[in-house]
DNA sequence: TGTACATCAGTGAACGCGCGTTCACTGATGTAC
DNA sequence: TGTACATCAGTGAACGCGCGTTCACTGATGTAC
């Protein structure tokens, strides 16, 4: 039903503007001129509707994976490693608000929550530890190194970093300068290579 | 007053213990067999509370400081990197349910959250692009890198890693090895060595 | 085509619980003389 | 030292609001014959 879809909009609109501590079912029925109980019809809770938010997110992080595809060899490959930077904060950008909620109830214990993180992040995982690995058997990283959490090691700093954009940009480090450093180290760790 | 120190702590572990949704007034008092009238006695509100919490961690991240004191220069140096890397894990390990929270009120612009996350973060991040400064000066690190994005990009990486931790551990990556691969990207973004 | 019935999306209004907040209070400790 | 009063930390009990949840319902759409 359209009903549903525009419950789920509801949610993330208000999930975007209040924050997930004011997020109430009887606001996101309101905004869409509902009754309370139509709500039911459709999730069993408002932690059910997350659920179905982070699964739209979900399918959206897969656009990312192509970008991961090739390994980067030479120093030619850095435009491709600031592509992907690109859509990476982009895609924080829009899914911001759902995928804070779902890491901090992972984080909290909730287990569904932790399932469709894990989903989500996996696939990146594994494409940035090929990639080292690629590096490793090239000799530009050395043998010792673990590619699992190099690659966890720069999701985490893309992911965090966005949070940190404004507080920067207030500080004179603007968007383009942030995205360049970031693709910079994101090069090096991955492919070995200098990125100069 | 002893109660005020009994009421911050309770609020403490139900943080950690039940997370940030499910922290309520009741409960805190209830946890040390008060009133709740007796909240209202040293703080005018749960966020009031939170906010002295943040305080004591505040002072608490001072210690991490005088480990950045000294550049990084050459590759005898990268056993100061792993100090770094371990006590900020260790301090996260401490005071991560109240920094959690601390920057969640922050992202949704409660101001004195976002003031307190600053002062917090500010002197780390100092440190670090004055690190970065003289690794550029002796010509490790090309002289149009940006010193304050790469500091930040660390933070993020170092903050950020400690909520993938328990996902990689259960994939085979223990806190050795991730400490280590920290430590090495670190080492390598901040000072321009090779880390080997 | 018309009639009688079934299905189904969505509702209005009510309920009760739990929480934040208040206020007049109590009993203990401190102070003046 | 004793008495009368003041200060102060902490309380018990009550209040009311807002939220989640339920249930019998309505009105529209679909279906059988």
């Amino acid at each position: 039903m359209a009903t549903r879809r525009r419950l789920l909009d509801a949610t993330r609109d208000l999930l975007a503007r209040d924050g997930p501590f004011d997020l109430k079912l009887v606001d996101i029925t309101r905004e869409i001129n509902a009754s309370p109980a139509t709500f039911y019809q459709y999730f069993t809770d408002i932690d059910d509707a997350l659920l179905c938010l982070a699964d739209d997110v979900e399918e959206s992080s897969g656009a990312l994976l192509p970008l991961l595809k090739d390994p980067w060899r030479s120093e030619d490959d850095f435009s491709k490693a600031r592509v992907f930077v690109d859509a990476y904060m982009q895609y924080w950008d829009v899914n911001g608000p759902v995928l804070r909620v779902r890491n901090l109830k992972a984080e909290e214990g909730e287990s569904a929550c932790r399932v469709k993180r894990s989903e989500s992040q996996f696939p990146l995982l594994e494409a940035l530890a090929a990639m080292v690995d690629d590096s490793i058997k090239a000799g530009r990283i050395p043998s010792d190194a673990n590619s699992i959490a190099r690659g966890a090691a720069m999701l985490a700093m893309l992911e965090r970093l966005t949070a940190y954009r404004d507080g920067l940009a207030s500080r004179g480090t603007g968007a383009e300068a942030l995205a360049n450093t970031l693709t910079r180290i994101l090069f090096q760790t991955i492919s070995g290579l200098t990125g100069e």
